[in-house]
Parts: structure tokens; C-alpha cells; sequence
DNA sequence: ACAGCTATTATGTCCGTAGATAATTCAAAA
DNA sequence: TTTTGAATTATCTACGGACATAATAGCTGT
């Protein structure tokens, strides 16, 4: 009769998806839950929490916890760093410093990140390859009035996203994925024909309402994101 | 003296940044941070709990909590019904049915969601617009063997992808992100010229590891998926 | 040296109780 | 009619105790 919150989140979920609780409609409350399976309502809470995190009810207090009317499915998947990404595929990671320098933030990364004008910022491109083959074009805004170390930080033979994610803890993520065409620059670096389509990743930091960095990552062609959950 | 877990929370991600526990070092014991901070043991497990999933610690039974040595950064993001993306930017959704038909999954399928051959599918293909211009195109290939219902299922006047949020739950799902090259087909559809660089997810799903669909979303020119986390 | 067993230990889960908190409802007051 | 203010109620959080589970560390006999 006493049931662990796993097979209680279980036992709800599919009774969910069985349809005896359509989309909307209201579950019973804690209290009855516990009483019907004879356990605490601890349990129960925790079953139900988990649901709610995982998207499939939707709790409110004193209105009780109703099942979602599109059931909110998210995706979730790790940003893995990208010298253990090649390294987990059997090849050989390199990377090389192609430009650094320090200088006022264009206004386009002044809206992107909220910046007031005239801030001082250094702007570093790299690659990173595998087996010796372009995988990656990274170009890198770091805001030097938060990040003054970021100065002083030799990037000829680590890139700044190893730095940054050693040094650097972030409150907020704004991330973005698109398709992009090889201009001449970037196919220079990419090794592949002006007008191939690129996977582009855009995403800027902020810790603590203060914007960190922004960084545009450019794929090799054919490059497939994927994530399993 | 006592802490909420949030409290507590806070401050152990407070002193990981600070750099006082450093990646790979040893946390306290749940017991010592619970006499500690003078609260219970089921709150310190909460608030580590919680970091766990967060991905900023590692816990193992008997070996203790860690820091994680690379934190491991994720990225969630709720993937939207498309129609409810375009109308919330303010645009008239329309949708239009290409083409259905049933046959035998072709191998690369089978590979794609471990089929066993001669599995009978459903084959969609349709057009999602905003305010009239093309928007996304989805190829959509369902399990007919394991979602029976998906035959009778009427796709003129609603995507697939609606029914099955709503009618069909998941417990596994392989996303994976790209750019492609219209080709002529897509081209059509899509309204743009051949070669145009198109941002392209693929996904798969199961349920209690059995394969329901797989569905390929080729995006207008130009469209960024965009996430806050 | 090595394989296998046992004791130890840190986390995982659960119980029963209790008070805090938030949101709804409904009635009284302006 | 509208606003204000309780009373109600369901969830949220916390406590301390208990047992379960898994993995390490160390011991033991071969």
C-alpha cells in the first residue's frame, strides 16, 4: 500500500497520460493522495514537485495542482566545453589565437548586452580544431571594466572559454542557434566554399545584472548539435 | 541561525564561486553543514539536492559531495507549439497539410529510432505559416504500430504536432541541431532561393523505449531560436 | 599479491508533525 | 458598486528520527 514518491510520480503520470486526468482538470489534494496510498504527504509533495518541475502539472496554493493544458516540454542540454567535445570524438583537439585586441564596445554588443557606450572591451577570434581540421570559429567580447583580469590573460595557447568558465561563475544565459552563410572571412578559416551553410550559436553571459561577455561560435559545416534527455 | 534550504542554498553556491571550494573539492558532510548552520539534515539535503541538479556539484553516496570539476553548463529551453510562438509575436497562424501517406519506414528510419523493418508509418509533410509567409516546414514520420490512433487522426485542419503534444506523452527525446542548404523542394515551400542556409531540428521520441515519431523542422531563412536561462 | 567478505560511512528516502505562506472566497464597509 | 478585510484552504517548508542503499576501506584467508 505505501508507495515511494518515484512510484507515486510514476503512478500519477500515467494516469495522466491514460487520460484520467485530462489536460485542466484539478487533482485530488495532498492530503487525499496520502491517505489513498497510505504514505506521508511528504511523499506526496515530493511526487508532485517533480511533476511540476518536469512540466506536466502546474501547482498553485489553495487552487490545488492541475494537470497543464499544453504540457510545457522543454529541452534541456549541456554546453560541453568544446576541447572536451573533440576529445570525447577520439581526435586531437588544437586551437590557435587568430586576433586580440582591446577596444570600445560597437553598439550593436551595447544593445545585445545592455552596455552604455564608450565601455572598453577586448575582442578575441580563435579556431578550434580537431585532427587539424576547423571545427570551430569563436569570436569573443569580453567586457573589461567587470573583467579586468580577462586583460592580463594569455589566450595564445588556451582559449578564453576555458579561461572563462574556470574563472567566471554567470546568473543569466541568453542563448540563440542559427543558420548563417559563409562569408569570405570565415570560410577562409573554415576551409570550406564562400556560401555553405554554417550552424552559428550566439550567447551572452551576465552575472549579476552585470553583462560579462558575448560570444559567437561558428561550426564546421555539417556540424550537428545534439542532446538526449 | 537556522537556514531556509534556498538560504542555504545560495550560500554554498556563494562560496564555490568565491572560490572556497574549488572545482573537485570536498563539501562537509550533511551532517556537519546541518549542526553548522544549527537546521535540520533533510535541509542541507535539500539545498545539495537542488545543486546537484543544477549541475554545480556531484554527490555520491559514501564518497561525498563534490564541486564539479567542469561545471556542467545546461542550457534548457521549452520547445513551444508552434503555434503559440507565432501568434505571441503577434502574427496569424495558418497551417497547411502537404502531403500524408502510409507506407514502410525506409531503413534510415529504422536506424534513427531502432525499428525493426517493415514497420508501418505514417508520412506527413506540412506547412506552418505567420501572417501568410512560410514559417517552418515539417516532415513528421509516426509509429503507426505503437500510435494506432494516429490513422484516424484528421491532420487537415491541425498539425500533427498538436495531436501529439496533446495525446502522446514521452519519456525519452533526441534533438539535434543544424544548418542545411534549401534544396528545390524546400526552396518552394519555404519561398526562398535555392542554397539559402535554413536552421534545421531533428527529433526524436520514445516512450517507454519504444519509438512513437520522428520529425524534421526546417525553419524560415533567417529564424533564431532564442533561450534565457 | 589477490580475491572476497565485512564494517563503515555518506547520501537517499520516508514518516508524522507542525507552522508559514499564498491565493481564493466571501462578507462587511465605504 | 467597489473596496477592504478576514476566514479558509492547499501548498511550501522545516524538524528530527529512522531505515535503506551504495560504495569505499580495510581485513582475512588463500
Amino acid at each position: 500500500m505505501a508507495v515511494s514518491y518515484k512510484e507515486l510520480k510514476a503512478e500519477i503520470l500515467q494516469r495522466i497520460v491514460q487520460g484520467d486526468w485530462p489536460p485542466g482538470s484539478l487533482l485530488p489534494g495532498e492530503v487525499e493522495l496520502a491517505e489513498r496510498h497510505g504514505c506521508a504527504r511528504a511523499t506526496v509533495n515530493r511526487a508532485m514537485r517533480e511533476l511540476a518541475e518536469d512540466g506536466i502539472v502546474e501547482r498553485r496554493r489553495k487552487a490545488g495542482t492541475r494537470v497543464r493544458m499544453a504540457p510545457v516540454r522543454q529541452a534541456r542540454f549541456d554546453i560541453p566545453l568544446i576541447r572536451k567535445e573533440i576529445e570525447g570524438q577520439g581526435s586531437t583537439y588544437r586551437y590557435a589565437l587568430l586576433t586580440r585586441e582591446e577596444q570600445v564596445a560597437p553598439d550593436w554588443l551595447c544593445g545585445r548586452l545592455g552596455l552604455s557606450g564608450n565601455t572598453p572591451v577586448l575582442h578575441v577570434k580563435c579556431m578550434h580544431y580537431a585532427d587539424n581540421t576547423p571545427y570551430q570559429h569563436e569570436d569573443r567580447w569580453i567586457d573589461i571594466s567587470v573583467l579586468p583580469a580577462a586583460r592580463t590573460a594569455d589566450f595564445t595557447a588556451t582559449g578564453p572559454n576555458e579561461w572563462l568558465v574556470a574563472a567566471v561563475p554567470f546568473s543569466t544565459v541568453e542563448m540563440s542557434f542559427r543558420a548563417v552563410q559563409a562569408d569570405e572571412a570565415i570560410a577562409g578559416h573554415m576551409d570550406c566554399t564562400v556560401g555553405a551553410p554554417l550552424f552559428q550559436t550566439e550567447r551572452s553571459t551576465w552575472w549579476e545584472e552585470r553583462a560579462i561577455t558575448f560570444v559567437r561560435l561558428t561550426f564546421r559545416e555539417g556540424y550537428r548539435m545534439t542532446t538526449r534527455y
